[in-house]
DNA sequence: TTGATGCTTATTTTT
DNA sequence: TAAGCATCAA
């Protein structure tokens, strides 16, 4: 590709153009001076780092504005790529709200996905597809990877399908095709992986069948391989506009990257501090590294934070500054300097739980002088989902309304796909995977035996599953009531398949039809689980869904690729969430529990991905606490049940780089034998050498940083448990056999010895595992 | 085809 | 601990 070209800038302005320029620009009034560059820097390569809550997506739709306002590109000629069909919609919406009229067009704003499933139905026959190709979730991803495992005689046990999937959707991700996978990585799955991703890539085209890496693998690979098509994408996309660029991983890059080769008016949007999808294959990276793919690119920092106090901004500041390789940059406010980020130590989870839980009641009613805040305007942001529980578990005995965001999505559900299966074969009776599906569901009495048989016969005479059943049937090749029911399935897949043409059914009719004659709806009310009823409900659901539709087939292209599932359930309620789930999302009161090493950064992070990990883990703190815009509140627990264990745990590294000057630490209640009252306003330290209690929570080696820091340590670096002089005196200050006290199991003795951790037999509480620290002589116990 | 039982495993999940 | 599974007996 050739370098820049200067006169490719002034491609835009023709006459015309400049007319359109003439036209007002009110929708440029309401930005700040670094959102109006921004916008106005129309060519050449651009790189708009936009801090939390800077007006990322506002700058980014004014710029569409612009695009076409003046003239400079007409909306089919922009391509605006997000990552979720959530911020395309928002995108498009806006973009509408700012031309005051609906956008005509906009037929290239849409995700990755969206916009390369278009492109390669396009040219599906350039990667020996059929344009009409089915594209596979993850479970039947897993499904035929299963198969390949079976047929290749590896034990699935050791071996499991979903690690493979795993392997190969990395590989996808760096956009390695089975041919370009590098020697270095063939060990991968026991050495068995290359041989079965080829396979897998195999066994999809004569399934005429693409999963989700695929979509972008395929894609880039057209590309590379045919320097025409490329060139015509490059001509007709003038403008390129990228959205949380810095989640995108080297398929999207090289896809980016090509498309952008030649005129490279290309807007990248993103925060290299909100980069927490790299253990799905977002590369910092590409962020990081713009400026040497564009030379002459232009930086725009979007600084001023319109969310936020300034307290909290400078606690996320602090936290975040520990990472290395960043490119900079420092949020700052107008707004009034707010409350301090508020710190506090609990003893377990469940007091953790149990605070929270009051807090927010009292948050509600307005406390200490502050407005009173809705349940919809707090939420809680945790780590990983088990983290959940104990609040719903509280919030449930208490009464205190919540919701859950994220979890299992709509159409992940297992009816949700059983009856799009049905639909699937309907549409196209060669799908095998969706046979396969549902050929026993509901039982039919076609158990291992009958599909073998079916499958042995289709492959016999090169045909669909279906058309092997036909011929089972037929030839009586499976007997009894299987036959039977078999043989009406094959039946009524026609029949509902002639239907599809019948111009006085709709398709929502057809729909009901099918999964009614089929005994599917039957199935479920005849369940008495408790999980039945709802199921049904979602079934009415995915059928009121239809309407949008114009057909079946309609319905089916668009929703493998919508996995999203946004039904607003009314009422005020304290939304639940990881902090994965929260990027993007705002709240005036926002809690942070868990915050221990180990659970937060976590363990696996850690351990996986060394300095990395806690970096990534640390960019996920500074999204959390940046979800706050009035109240951030920080908390840990000393111990937490893990895996049914109890676990003494260590306030997380991160508490330890929050800024003391915009923390304000409280004091849970009971510890002083009093509620708030005891302790407020007087110094954590007053009791702290008194009662084993206070000790054991604030005597930790992060705690006490946070109370007095002397010497600034270099705090990035992951604290080494053996090298730590605190956690060596409490081991040495205890013996194998020794008689010990704990706070919350009482009396024991240490049959072993790990790291710093004991292992201690107590009295009453059994085998447990405890940070030494939390443990005395059962002679010094100080009461 | 069901139910019971035992075993194993344990983040984050935009499409 | 507890959920998700796979296997086994009936």
């Amino acid at each position: 590709m050739s370098s820049f070209d200067e006169s490719d800038a002034f491609e835009g302005a023709s006459l015309a153009a400049r007319a359109m320029a003439a036209r007002p620009m009110p929708y440029l009034d309401g930005l700040n001076p670094e959102q109006r560059a921004a916008v106005e820097a129309l060519d050449g390569p651009v790189l708009m780092l936009a801090g939390a809550g800077t007006g990322k997506t506002k700058a980014l739709t004014t710029r569409i504005v612009h695009l076409l306002n003046t003239g400079t590109a007409r909306p089919n000629e922009i391509l605006a790529v997000t990552f979720t069909n959530k911020a395309a919609r928002e995108m498009k919406e806006r973009v509408g709200r700012l031309l005051g009229e609906a956008v005509e067009g906009m037929p290239w704003l849409g995700t990755f996905h969206s916009i390369c499933v278009k492109l390669l139905r396009r040219h599906a026959e350039l990667v020996e597809l059929k344009s009409n190709f089915t594209i596979l979730d993850t479970d039947d991803q897993i499904r035929l990877l299963k198969q390949l495992l079976q047929a290749a005689g590896i034990d699935d046990k050791r071996w499991p399908a979903r690690q493979l999937a795993g392997v190969i959707d990395h590989w996808k991700n760096r956009a390695w095709t089975p041919e370009t996978v590098p020697a270095s990585e063939a060990g991968a799955f026991d050495g068995k992986a290359p041989a079965l991703y080829r396979q897998y890539q195999t066994r999809l085209r004569e399934l005429n069948a693409v999963d989700f890496g695929d979509l972008l693998l395929h894609v880039v690979t057209i590309f590379q391989q045919h320097p025409d098509v490329l060139a015509q994408y490059q001509r007709w996309f003038r403008y390129i506009l990228v959205d949380e660029y810095q989640d995108t991983n080297v398929a999207q890059y090289l896809w980016l990257r090509l498309l952008a080769g030649g005129h490279k008016n290309i807007c990248c949007v993103g925060d290299d501090d909100q980069s927490i999808y790299g253990w799905r294959g977002a590369e910092v990276g590409n962020i990081l590294r713009f400026e040497k793919d564009f030379p002459g690119a232009k930086v725009v920092r979007l600084e001023q934070n319109y969310r936020s106090t300034p307290h909290i901004l400078a606690a996320a500041g602090g936290v975040i500054a520990a990472n290395k390789g960043r490119l900079g940059k420092e949020l700052w406010t107008d707004a009034p300097e707010g409350e301090k980020v508020r710190l506090i130590g609990h003893w377990d989870g469940e007091e953790e739980a149990r605070w929270i839980g009051e807090e927010i009641e009292s948050m509600q009613r307005g406390t200490r002088g502050l407005r009173p805040i809705g349940l919809d305007d707090m939420a809680i942001l945790v780590r990983a989902s088990h983290q959940m529980r104990a609040f719903e578990d509280r919030f449930l005995t208490i009464g205190l309304p919540y919701r859950v965001i994220g979890g299992p999505r709509f159409y992940e559900r297992m009816e949700i796909r059983d009856a799009m299966a049905y639909f699937r074969l309907v549409v196209s009776p060669s799908d095998d995977l969706a046979f396969e599906r549902i050929v026993n569901t509901p039982k039919r009495g076609l158990g291992d035996k009958a599909r073998q048989t079916i499958q042995r016969i289709a492959r016999d005479h090169g045909v669909s599953l279906l058309d092997g059943a036909a011929l089972a049937v037929e030839q009586g090749a499976i007997k009894g009531k299987g036959a039977n029911a078999l043989g009406k399935l094959v039946v009524d897949l026609s029949r509902w398949g002639r239907m599809t043409g019948d111009a006085d059914l709709s398709h929502m009719e057809l729909a009901e039809i099918i999964l009614d004659e089929s005994g599917y709806t039957e199935m479920w009310q005849n369940d008495k689980t408790p999980e039945a009823p709802g199921r049904l409900e979602n079934l009415k659901e995915l059928v009121k869904a239809l309407e949008q539709f114009e057909n079946l087939g309609g319905f089916l292209e668009h929703v493998s690729l919508i996995m999203d599932n946004e039904n607003e359930e009314q009422g005020e309620k304290v939304s639940i969430m990881t902090l994965h789930a929260a990027k993007g999302l705002e709240f005036p009161a926002v809690f942070l529990p868990g915050w221990e090493d180990g659970l937060f950064p976590s363990q696996r992070s850690m351990d996986e991905s060394g300095l990395k990990g806690v970096e990534e883990e640390r960019r996920l703190a500074y999204v959390g606490i940046t979800r706050a815009e009035e109240i951030c509140t920080i908390s840990f627990a000393g111990n937490r049940r893990v895996y049914g264990q109890w676990q003494s745990q260590m306030p997380s590294r991160f508490i330890d780089e929050l800024p003391e000057a915009h923390v304000e630490v409280l004091t849970p209640p009971g510890l002083y034998g009093g509620g708030y009252g005891a302790a407020a306003g007087g110094s954590v330290q007053s009791g702290l050498e008194t009662r084993a209690a206070e000790a054991n929570v604030y005597n930790s080696p992060g705690w006490r940083r946070l109370q007095s820091r002397a010497g600034d340590r270099p705090i990035s670096q992951p604290r080494d448990s053996k090298s730590s002089v605190i956690d060596a005196q409490a081991i040495s200050a205890h013996t194998l056999g020794e008689r010990v006290f704990h706070q919350k199991f009482g009396y024991g003795a240490i049959i072993g010895v790990e790291g710093d951790k004991l292992e201690i037999e107590f009295e009453k509480a059994g085998v447990k595992k405890v940070v030494g620290r939390f443990v005395t002589g059962a002679d010094d116990v100080p009461f």
